[in-house]
DNA sequence: TTGTAGGCGTTATCAA
DNA sequence: TTGATAACGCCTACAA
């Protein structure tokens, strides 16, 4: 029988196989590929036998035959688009905690845009990973054509729905509506909008929020493009109270421009808030609770997005998109009020 | 020749496989196998019949088989202790990009303890990982002693050193020291220490900071146990400030305490920050460069810990520990001062 | 309950 | 430069 040469010294040994096994135990191969799959029928004298040379052998069973013969790996790829956000932090734990108590891995991909995606699944796909689930909302026709091609099923957050995309979404539109009616009735007549850059997300709420403000009648808002991270925050509120101009309440896009925007609206300008100025954010990252900031915004349901990702893709057929409705967090960056906000 | 039952409608289609490609471009499945590794010798005019017949079928080689083949998966696992932290989840980002550069895959584990790390390793090597890079260091020798047994390399960070375990860490006990040196210099008499929970980096910084303080001759400093989060940080602060003692210079271990004690000091006690107390918390996390914080720290250098993993798994045996040294940023929780600080 | 044999899709080896 | 053939280690019939 012809072996391959011994590994070098210092080299981690080579991982022992079922056959190995099989042998040391004095029993067949399949014998052994038995003991390691549940409900199989074994007697126990021989299941012993097999544990305890599988035991002095450090034997584990081998995924990756199973997976080509099964066609199926266990293994689930979780898009994120910057760990600079918490909010993509915070999916990805939900995330890989209900696929680890499914027993299934995660691979991790770490992309600054979508537009990339479709190389990234391609090669993800030599692994015959099971699905992907993307925080990352996929916004080009190109890039999800590619990625139906690829036959994997695809699961995306806050995105628009193309071909065979499943979606899972947090009603941002809704929530735009409501934060314009919260700074409304809140005594707020000047209106602000930090906005980010493309994206359905941002999209959305700043839609939810224009038409509820067009609705009832208050001037429309100032329009200010910061983008997603606190110091674009940061620079936008610099930018915007900069030029003059004095709003009595302002929307960010998400909690991270809202603290930038915030710092500068108290530390660089002075003004009091919610005195001066009423500030909302969305997505209620653990720092807007902090004591410091205390900033009143919305919650994304992580773990309503969490599940309703994994589950999605663990159907056979793409199904109907799943949205999750947002909840108010009342804190301390709004004037307090006892009047209850209706969608 | 036997064919497997047609897939379900709706079902991804199966993906094509070399031997189909080999048989539409005309050719043996081993030359479609050289066109795609890398440096084979294959005529152009060969070359270009396959890729047109791969592009046909859209044939991604599949990576199991080859995986079987050459024992290297070009996967590797990294393990986080907690998304909250961002700690972890910028060391996660620094290491996932440097792998994703030498084209290795990132497989996530999240998991609170180092306890059962083992398992966890174990369950994953029948994927055959090439190794594990784990931002959580291992404390206990019996859970070292079965990571070795399987045979992985493994690299931890902030680590304690046990047999086969490659380590990168920050140089703990001379920031402890310098964060000693900075307070005392900066005319601090009575000092406090928030700790960690059991932990090597947790320990180094404390020994550090006491060795220097006794070395100094200063009284030695109050002791909370908190914790590592924003929350144990706040109560910890609430706790020392309550039972009357006034310390004037508070070491914190990490960032997200000192942000937490910063906001009891701040809020809950209406305290001067730096002028009552002065505080300096550890890892230079981006919201302590926020402006509300505004966090004196020490900067533990990301990159040069990621770079530190990657290279000391690449290595065939492990080599001696990587220790990083720590940078201090001064910033608006310490009092301004002109003196250079020496370890 | 256990063993035998074929096949999954690559890489590696050797011959042509 | 190309092709045939043997692994790799498991699962899945099917036979004993």
């Amino acid at each position: 029988m012809s072996r391959s040469p011994p590994p070098p010294a210092g080299a981690p040994r080579a991982h022992a196989s079922s056959t190995a096994v099989a042998r040391l135990a004095g029993v067949s191969q399949s014998t052994v590929s038995r003991v390691f799959s549940a409900g199989a029928a074994v007697s126990a004298d021989v299941r012993e036998r097999v544990l305890k040379a599988a035991a002095e052998l450090h034997y584990k069973p081998n995924a990756l035959p199973a997976i080509l013969q099964t066609g199926r790996s266990g293994i689930v790829a979780v898009v994120v688009g910057g760990f600079y956000n918490p909010f993509f932090t915070e999916f990805l734990r939900c995330v890989t905690s209900l696929l680890r108590e499914r027993r299934i891995e995660t691979m991790l991909v770490d992309t600054s845009s979508d537009d990339n995606l479709d190389d990234i699944v391609g090669e993800l796909s030599r692994y015959r990973i099971d699905g992907v689930i993307s925080a990352l909302a996929i916004r080009s026709t190109r890039v999800a054509r590619k990625l139906e091609g690829a036959g994997i099923p695809i699961v995306a957050v806050n995105s628009k729905k193309f071909g065979n995309l499943r979606t899972v979404s947090t009603d941002n539109r809704s929530a735009g509506a409501l934060a314009a009616d919260l700074l409304i009735d809140g005594g707020c007549r000047t209106l602000a909008y930090l906005a980010g850059r493309e994206s359905t997300a941002q999209t959305e709420r700043q839609r939810g929020f224009l038409k509820r403000i067009n609705d009832r009648q208050v001037a429309p808002p100032q329009h200010v493009v910061a983008g997603f991270s606190y110091e674009e925050g940061y620079a936008a509120a610099l930018e915007l109270l900069s030029s003059g101009s004095r709003p009595d309440g302002i929307f960010c896009v998400n909690d991270l421009v809202a603290i930038g925007a915030l710092d500068a609206i108290r530390i660089e300008f002075g003004l009091s808030v919610p005195g001066d100025i009423q500030v909302v954010g969305f997505d209620d990252i653990p720092m807007a609770g902090w004591r410091g900031p205390d900033l009143t915004t919305f919650h994304q349901d992580m773990d309503a997005l969490a599940l309703g990702s994994v589950t999605l893709l663990a159907e056979a057929a793409p199904s109907r998109p799943i949205v999750i409705p947002p909840r108010l967090v009342l804190r301390g960056t709004t004037r307090p009020r006892d009047v209850a906000v209706t969608p």
